[in-house]
DNA sequence: TATCCGACAATAG
DNA sequence: CTATTGTCGGATA
């Protein structure tokens, strides 16, 4: 979808509205052509609500009702349409309407139902413009912006929409000159931001456009532009000229900038008529309420046309990039400035410390963790020189010039993507101005704005095959901090590129780390980087590196490096402002050289000293857990479900099943019961095909059969995977068959981590597991009590790995790892008792139709089950320790300590 | 070759 | 919406 074709279309719309050539009737199904909606549902849509009943409303499901409104009477008709709502046909219906719109010819209005909101003008004719608004019937939501960030919005849609008419009127314009035209918008945004805030003189860019490119076409725009980036470069008048400026009043006006913004000699687009308007239109907007820090990363989603989809999402709040830079280093300057008071001798040593400091992103988008970094360390140093500059004034002492130490060159990042490094260079630049004028009204003499001193270190690049020490490279007395938020792509989700980046990025390490996260290598390389230089690192991540797996792969990285986790944040929901956010849960994680400097775990609401952050984040010593692929302690094997991979045409619904025996009853001994975790724990049924290879001939004489088994193969063979497309040859078998044909333990691999107790049970023989589940055949019945104890469910929420938050079990990570005490028989037939008697308590509840879910939910959870709980866990633990454990606490850290003296796998305490 | 798990995806309430 | 579990490919052993 093109911005420049809606409007025009709109445009187009709003004009045969009014000439009479488009029937109010008409008008939404306009609306829809012009926003490209499905030409199938428009016909659809236009059959259904033919001309003649012009009276009717008009609905599109889910996504628009509209009914045309008498003249003066929009906003009546509107109330109409929200009461019409009500009841059963009403707001909480499956069709409900996301917008409501009614229009008399000249008056517009919309509510959009899900969020409130109407827009911003009441004038059909003003549509055009403010299409946005009805964006998200068609599947793009729009930003929602923090108040004060409507500045930001306005500016960075308005220049989307000048970036694709430039586009547009450059369609030769291909791959190579992307850089170009990066860089021409990265200085376009830069004239019209020093217009707006003093750097240039009032409105000089847009006065010299007016002057100069009178061509409403467009035709003259280009070469005021090159005159304009081409002056800015040169300090000198005459030297402009000799550089090709053509224009002799350009040449005069313009102040010299430098800094590099405008050192390249780029290629600048040419304009259209739509191009020149849009600029103009820019040029017009306050430039001098744009937020740096969130500026950027709006800009670069709305460039780069194939994110505006998940406009922002990956775009780091500002809350969270302060749960960075806060502990990392904020926090102990600030500390700093307190302690220092009123001294001068100790302020002076605070504006030094600043001014050495480093501040390195190695992922750094389009700059926002630098741009705030930049920010708060200036805010800080102000605050010293304003405590200093009164204390002089009260002495009556001359009153010095206050100049920042901090340079934005001492700011660094790497990013692959070019139009985000000049975003984040431009962004630092504005910051810098910004922040001048700040410190400026404590000086006696205000900062020059130009020429611009210097720039930031950003530079383009893959973070994980650069070297860190020439990006950023070691100074003596320079603190350096290593901040930002990298990408996080879980193993099934990387590119061959990124995962040539990752062997790269661990190609001095001995082992295999292609099940850590891509964040990983960020890790790894900051760990590294920190061993030397002495630097601290702290990054927004995904938990998962923190869980399971990834741990024992990811910890001894760190620790070899002679690193250590300084804070952590507790797992928290990704969130920003964006309308779609990605759905993972993030922790917030420090690594330093190892140290005796103090150590926190964050929760929401408070700061916990810590004597240790361990590999999982827990306040406990560095033991870790790795894959066994057999049991520590003494259990009987355990092993992962059946896989079907089938496209789900080898499993039946029970009316499936039901219909399948009426119309062939032959096929009866081809279906069985099938498991996973939800059949199991919220009781349903489900049925499979499950076929001998000695039956597959009787098997495939039955059509229906034959038909699901032909269905299987043509999906198995469809698959990327080898192994996967040779399995079509047997289509009648599940893909991964680990059966056996005896009763089992069933243990769901992912439930609900609002439950106490893992819930398991046991299944008779016939019935199969499905890889949502492990089994145990032919268990012991003691087996049952040690998987639903506490103590389990501690272990497992330890040290397995998760789904978002809620449990995943896991033979190797869990079970085959779990440490219990010698049993002896006696022991083992009270633990039966116990397991029996769960089973008792359980039984009346589910004969009574309560399923798993039910019965474990913590709000439903009966007494008598917690009780039969409790008497088995007391037990349990007598037997560890001789008596019940205190807490989850307790439990773990006696589970570690076990585990370890089992294994003899202790990682020496930091 | 068999095994195991996930910056998610889908679907039921 | 909110809550909960499902499925398959791909890396590893």
């Amino acid at each position: 979808m093109n911005t420049i074709a809606i409007e025009e279309e709109l445009d187009q719309l709003v004009a045969d509205v009014t000439s009479g050539a488009c029937t109010l009737h008409d008008f939404p199904f306009r609306v829809m052509e012009a926003f490209d909606a499905s030409r199938n549902e428009v016909t659809k849509l236009r059959m259904k609500h033919p001309a003649g009943l012009a009276a009717s409303d008009i609905l599109w499901p889910k996504k628009l009702l509209f009914r045309a409104a008498d003249a003066g009477q929009v906003q009546n008709t509107i109330e109409d349409l929200k009461a019409s709502l009500i009841g059963k046909k009403g707001a909480a219906s499956k069709n409900a309407p996301r917008f409501l719109m009614s229009t008399d010819g000249d008056e517009f209005l919309a509510v959009d139902i899900k969020t409130g909101e109407t827009p911003s003008f009441d004038r059909l004719a003003d549509l055009a413009v403010n299409y946005d608004f009805l964006l998200p019937m068609f599947g793009v939501e729009r930003y929602k912006p923090a108040p004060e960030t409507a500045a930001d919005v306005r500016a960075a849609r308005h220049m989307a929409k000048f970036h694709d008419a430039i586009r547009d009127a450059n369609p030769t314009w291909g791959a190579d000159q992307i850089h170009d035209l990066n860089i021409f918008m990265t200085r376009l945004l830069f004239c019209m931001f020093a217009e707006d805030t003093g750097i240039f003189s009032e409105k000089l860019f847009l006065n010299t456009l007016r002057r100069e490119a009178r061509e409403v076409d467009g035709s003259d725009t280009q070469r005021v532009i090159e005159d304009i980036f081409l002056s800015l470069d040169v300090a000198d008048s005459e030297a402009r000229r000799a550089r090709g400026v053509r224009s002799q009043r350009i040449a005069g006006d313009f102040p010299y900038v430098n800094g590099g913004l405008f050192r390249d000699r780029t290629e600048v687009p040419v304009f259209n008529r739509r191009a020149r308007r849009l600029l103009f239109e820019a040029a017009e907007l306050q430039w001098d309420q744009i937020h740096a820090d969130i500026f950027g990363s709006m800009i670069q989603a709305i460039i780069h046309t194939d994110m505006r989809a998940d406009f922002g999402m990956h775009y780091t709040s500002v809350p969270n990039i302060m749960k960075v830079l806060e502990p990392l280093f904020l926090n102990s300057l600030r500390e700093q400035l307190t302690l220092a008071g009123d001294n001068i001798k100790a302020l002076e040593k605070l504006v030094g410390r600043i001014a050495h400091i480093r501040i390195f992103d190695p992922a750094c988008g389009s700059g926002n963790f630098l741009i705030i970094a930049y920010r708060e360390l200036r805010l800080i140093e102000t605050e010293a020189f304003r405590r200093m500059r009164d204390v002089k004034r009260r002495g009556q002492l001359a009153l010095a010039d206050y100049q920042t130490g901090i340079r934005i060159s001492s700011f660094y990042g790497v990013d692959p993507v070019d139009f985000a490094c000049e975003t984040a260079k431009l962004s630092l630049w504005i910051s810098q101005y910004q922040m001048n004028r700040k410190l400026d009204e404590i000086c006696s003499a205000p900062t020059p704005a130009l020429p611009l001193s210097d720039a930031g270190s950003i530079v383009v690049g893959n973070a994980l095959r650069a070297d860190w020490l020439t990006i950023c490279p070691p100074e003596d007395g320079a603190e350096i901090l290593i901040i930002g938020n990298p990408p996080y792509l879980g193993r099934p989700k990387r590119t061959r590129e990124q995962q040539r980046d990752m062997e790269i990025a661990f190609a001095n390490e001995n082992g295999v780390f292609g099940n850590l996260d891509y964040v990983a290598a960020w890790f790894a390389r900051a760990a590294d980087y920190a061993q030397k230089t002495g630097a601290e690192a702290a990054f927004v991540t995904t938990n998962s590196l923190f869980q399971g797996e990834q741990v024992p792969l990811l910890w001894p990285l760190i620790n070899k490096k002679k690193a250590e986790y300084g804070f952590s944040y507790k797992p928290f929901k990704w969130s920003n402002s964006a309308a779609k956010n990605a759905g993972v849960i993030c922790v917030i994680v420090s690594v330093r050289p190892i140290s005796n400097k103090p150590k926190f775990i964050f929760g929401s609401e408070h700061k916990l000293a810590a004597s240790n952050i361990n590999p999982y984040l827990v306040d406990a010593p560095d033991i870790f857990v790795e894959r066994h692929a057999s049991a520590i302690s003494r259990l009987p094997q355990i092993e992962l479900g059946n896989a079907a991979k089938d496209g789900g045409h080898l499993m039946l619904s029970s009316d499936e099943a039901a219909k399948l025996c009426q119309d062939f009853p032959s096929s009866k001994t081809f279906i069985r019961p099938v498991f996973g975790a939800q059949e199991f724990i919220q009781g349903q049924t489900r049925y499979c095909l499950w076929i001998r290879d000695s039956d597959l001939a009787a098997a495939k004489a039955i059509p229906a059969i034959a038909e699901r088994l032909r269905l299987t193969a043509a999906v198995r063979s469809a698959s990327p995977k080898a192994s996967t497309a040779a399995s079509s040859a047997w289509p009648h078998r599940f893909n991964e068959v680990r059966h056996r044909d005896e009763a089992f333990l069933i243990i769901p691999r992912v439930s609900s981590e609002r439950r106490p107790y893992l819930t398991v049970g046991f299944l008779p023989q016939n019935t199969v597991a499905t890889d949502s589940a492990f089994a145990i055949y032919n268990p012991p019945t003691w087996v049952f009590s040690i998987l639903s104890s506490t103590l389990h469910r501690v272990w497992t929420s330890a040290v397995g790995g998760r789904l978002k938050s809620d449990y995943r079990y896991s033979n190797t990570l869990v079970y085959n790892t779990f440490p219990i005490a010698s049993l002896s028989d006696e022991q083992r037939s009270q633990l039966e008792d116990h397991a029996l008697n769960i089973l008792r308590v359980r039984e009346p509840y589910i004969a009574g139709g309560k399923t798993i879910a039910w019965l474990y939910n913590p709000e439903t959870l009966p007494a008598d089950l917690v009780g039969a709980h409790r008497e088995l866990d007391d037990f349990l633990e007598t037997i560890y320790i001789g008596r019940p454990f205190k807490d989850d606490d307790e439990r773990l850290g006696h589970l570690f300590k076990l585990y370890a003296r089992m294994t003899k796998k202790v990682a020496k305490a930091a």
